[in-house]
RNA sequence: GGCCCGUUCGUCUAGGGGUUAGGACGCAGGAUUUUCAUUCCUGUAACACGGGUUCGAUUCCCGUACGGGCUACCA
């Protein structure tokens, strides 16, 4: 089989949302898979667009989600630079050859110009019916183009689309697409900053990168026409790489594709990790800061237009690397559902290890003041993994395990103490527990049931009591699970607090 | 407007000329559980519409509708 060579090609304009970290997934998943290359590169040719840290961004987020780069900025190559910015006199030697070759010329129209163009007739095109009108150096003299030229005037290079041609892209996800040249317009290929658009930077250094497969959205379909036209000038279509173009991410909600403003709008992330843009209207938070396991995105992700046709749902990242293929690629849009991706991440955090997952917990108990004991923190993720949905939730559900309750079920206790004779009644199981010589969730639970046998009553009649005294909620791990890991001391000391509290409200 | 792409339960999807149209999320109910959660069971709910082709179409073809993308010296 042919050496697979894959890239993924973000712009570093700012945060990358979901929708580029699946493109770069499933580039990344046909190079795993057979043993390909998957390969980074920044294009960057938009000067005015460009934003510090961007770049640093996208790494990191790849690095995150388990998408390493084999080759790109950084992670070394045989073909780079992989920057486009500093690749500028490769598309310039390219470009002055498509001009050379009668496929491309130099066009002299200002911005300001073509505006006023595009005002007189919305649906002005520069192409080959209007190209003749226009200043370029199909119109002007060989000697004012010169002149031109050399008196270094403005200028872009245009390719010259040829008339009357079928444009034929066998795309691997949608099959045949076909386009006519006479739809196309002359594209600028070199802008007058002497950079190069995206549409020849884009082919130039698929060619010379010897990139195999272009795996990319959607909103390229249109345009790759004109790649293939670039190809065809080139001398390169009968060895141009494949195409598949990936369906769009849809909005959670409403019509349209999924955009950053949703993300803030529903309170949910849309980016792998936050941002911190300039203003707050271009901050964001990311899934890993909303407390996602970066497998759980990657499997969610996965599944956003893709699936492999069997009934698994939970892939690790190798696993899905030996099942995924192209032809397994949807066609249509799919839905964000957010709902779809917090039950991923629930199934990988009670998949994971507990030493594991004391790891991940460890700092968001600290930041709340806090520095358990690593037996204990492995106890309490333990205990708590089948009741949380992301990482936060173990402090959020769990902060009774490091602290005072503050505040308590007080309808549960209601129901269940009484001011005038419950202390009565429980006092003595206080004693029987401290009495105990062995504290562990079976003692504990034997003598709890000793002392509900003895004193005439039923468990539910004493183990709420202990749960909320213990911990303020009605929700939580088994009661003597708790109780052995807090130790005896501890369990007195809270059930006493606890009582005094109950006798106030009952 | 023009060009291009798409359309199976609310959502992600499997499937494919003859099926009780399958799974997952969500939702509802039940079992287990001292609680919550987990787990298990049950239920809910779909082939956009109209014409063809065919013995037969949700599946193939053509239209329509709807949705989306592109239409820059942005990617």
């Amino acid at each position: 089989m042919e050496n697979i060579r894959v890239r993924f090609a973000p712009s570093p304009t700012g945060a990358l949302h979901i929708g580029g970290i699946r493109t770069a997934l499933y580039n990344y998943l046909l190079a795993k898979k057979i043993g390909g290359t998957f390969i980074l590169r920044i294009e960057d040719t938009d000067q005015t667009r460009y934003v510090p840290g961007a770049e640093a961004y996208i790494i990191e987020s790849l690095r995150w989600a388990g998408i390493v780069p084999m080759e790109g900025p950084g992670f070394g190559g045989a073909y780079g630079p992989y920057r486009q910015s500093d690749r500028k006199e490769i598309y310039l030697e390219y470009a002055q050859q498509l001009v050379d070759s009668g496929h491309g010329y130099y066009a002299f129209d200002t911005p300001e110009e073509l505006d006023a163009v595009r005002k007189a007739d919305e649906n002005f095109k520069y192409d080959s019916k209007t190209r003749l009108k226009l200043k370029n150096s199909l119109t002007l003299s060989a000697e004012e183009v010169k002149r031109r030229l050399n008196a270094e005037e403005p200028y872009v290079i245009r390719l010259k689309v040829p008339e009357d041609q079928s444009i034929l892209i066998q795309d691997l996800v949608r099959d045949e697409v076909s386009f006519q040249s006479n739809e196309l317009d002359d594209k600028v290929m070199l802008k007058g900053d002497g950079m190069p658009t995206y549409h020849l930077a884009n082919v130039i250094d698929d060619r010379l990168m010897k990139i195999t497969h272009v795996i990319r959205g959607e909103e390229w379909l249109p345009s790759t026409a004109h790649h293939v036209l670039l190809y065809r000038a080139f001398g390169w279509e009968t060895d141009m790489p494949r195409f598949a173009h990936l369906p769009l991410i849809l909005k959670p909600d409403g019509k349209g594709k999924l955009s950053k403003r949703d993300g803030f709008r529903l309170g949910i992330p849309v980016f792998p990790i936050s941002w911190n843009g300039e203003t707050p209207e271009d901050s964001f938070i990311g899934f890993r800061e909303f407390g996602f396991d970066p497998r759980a995105m990657v499997n969610f992700m996965a599944f956003m237009g893709w699936n492999p046709g069997t009934e698994q749902e939970i892939f690790s990242m190798d696993e899905l690397a030996e099942a995924f293929t192209v032809e397994k690629i949807g066609k249509s849009g799919a839905r964000f559902d957010f709902d779809k991706a917090k039950w991923f991440n629930q199934q990988y955090i009670m998949a994971t290890p507990d030493a594991d997952l004391a790891k991940t917990v460890r700092p968001i108990i600290e930041a709340h003041g806090h520095q358990p004991a690593e037996d204990f923190l492995r106890s309490f993720v333990g205990m708590m993994k089948e009741r949380v949905i992301l990482f936060p939730d173990f402090w959020t559900n769990g902060a009774y395990f490091f602290e005072d309750f503050t505040v308590f079920d007080e309808a549960t206790i209601r129901k269940k103490w009484k001011a005038e004779g419950s202390r009565a009644i429980f006092a003595p199981l206080v004693e029987q527990l401290e009495a105990l010589s062995d504290y562990t969730a079976t003692s504990v639970q034997g003598c709890v049931e000793a002392f509900t046998a003895n004193a005439g009553l039923k468990f539910g009649d004493v183990l709420p009591i202990l749960r909320v005294g213990l911990t303020g909620t009605m929700k939580g791990p088994a009661v003597f699970d708790m109780m052995a890991l807090l130790g005896k001391a501890e369990s007195r000391r809270r059930l006493e607090r606890a009582f005094d509290l109950f006798d106030k409200v009952s």
